[in-house]
DNA sequence: ACCTGAACACCGTTCAAGT
DNA sequence: ACCTGAACACCGTTCAAGT
């Protein structure tokens, strides 16, 4: 019942997807529909367990570092499979045991490395943020579009105020999405990740302001 | 005309904004409006124009790590100011000239620090897609029933097969948004980008592969 | 010219009536 | 019990008629 509602999202975007429209595509009346599930909200609902539900095994082998990035392509992978779904996912938690896997494999491996509970689920959320933000903020088939408007947009500002953008029109164009500009990301959160790690290993531990959210030399302006 | 159409977002959320709804909240005919907007998604932009447009001046001053969080945190800020954009946002490039004045100061603050063109623009964009990413994954509102929807999810779940996340289940729970966990990700992205800095200065350039967006050791799964 | 009510083609959901 | 058509309270937008 749900994948019918998953294959209309896949073929015409998740707007073309009314209750109306998906009883008369299964042959039913529109009220049927309620028999199966309370309210709209309800079936897209199963509509994302059943998307995030066919993800492949995780290869557990390598450093910590070739592990995350492994686990987090594997989430892009998903988000890609079904594009119109990924705006979805924004409003509804990852809370399904069989989708909480690679949330499993992901702390397994940040305890691993050697961040501790409340550090890695930090580093989690920022792994989950950057793919999911990706994903909705540079869509695959958004990204020729993207590009095009960035271009435009560059092009007409006037240079003497704007210098930087002006001179960057085509990388800032360039970087509005695709493979190559997440995979960029990806590998400075990585890094990231990789400097706390070695600064603690050094014995250094961080700052007390930081370690409570306060960065250092952090002015706040409120 | 657009300010009242951003009164009732922030007052009852995007979803209560109907061309009719604001009609006659103005006291106007519901086509009227089809005479200053051609329709309702030329409306939500000039919404969204309208609320991009009131951010403060920005001071440059420091280190170029403290100029990219003040400036990512100006961003942040801008986006609670108007929690039922950030969503209209994903979906709606920055393009207009005032706006881009936060870009245009990334770009030099990214120049300045060493960063080639190519390579600043992907940087941007990194520094962008967290912050829109995590108002929309975490947005502040929602929260409070994100940590207890964690909580129960974690609760729920078999310890024997998932010991990571039963453990951290209350980690988990605090990190599902806030202002420390954004910190703590916007300092590990900033040390990722320090980081390709200091291997750049230090005569060692990214090695080929990388460079081209293939991260080291990276084994493709398609 | 400018404004707008009626109408059209849709929604999600309630409710009561069908089998 | 299970299913569902009609009805209700909404949408965005077109079109033609009002001033």
């Amino acid at each position: 019942v749900a994948r019918a509602a998953l294959a209309v999202i896949d073929r015409e975007g998740p707007d073309a997807l009314s209750m109306r429209r998906l009883a008369s595509e299964l042959g039913v009346g529109t009220m049927t529909l309620y028999g199966y599930f309370r309210s709209k909200a309800d079936l897209l609902d199963a509509v994302v367990d059943e998307a995030v539900s066919d993800h492949g095994p995780l290869a557990r082998t390598g450093a910590w570092r070739d592990q995350l990035r492994e686990v987090v392509l594997e989430v892009r992978r998903n988000l890609l499979r079904h594009p119109g779904l990924a705006r979805l996912r924004l409003t509804r938690p990852i809370l399904r045991p069989e989708a909480l896997r690679l949330t499993e494999v992901t702390m397994e491996v940040l305890g691993e490395a050697g961040f501790d509970r409340r550090e890695a689920a930090k580093a989690l959320r920022l792994l989950f943020t950057y793919v999911f933000g990706f994903a909705t903020l540079s869509p695959e088939e958004g990204t020729d579009e993207a590009r095009r408007e960035s271009r435009a947009a560059t092009a007409r500002l006037p240079a003497a105020d704007y210098p930087a953008l002006t001179a960057a029109s085509e990388e800032l164009a360039d970087a509005m999405g695709g493979e190559e500009v997440f995979r960029y990301g990806l590998e400075r959160i990585l890094d990231g990740l990789e400097a706390t790690l070695e600064r603690r290993h050094s014995g250094r531990k961080l700052p007390e302001r930081e370690a409570r959210g306060h960065p250092p030399h952090h002015r706040d302006h409120r």
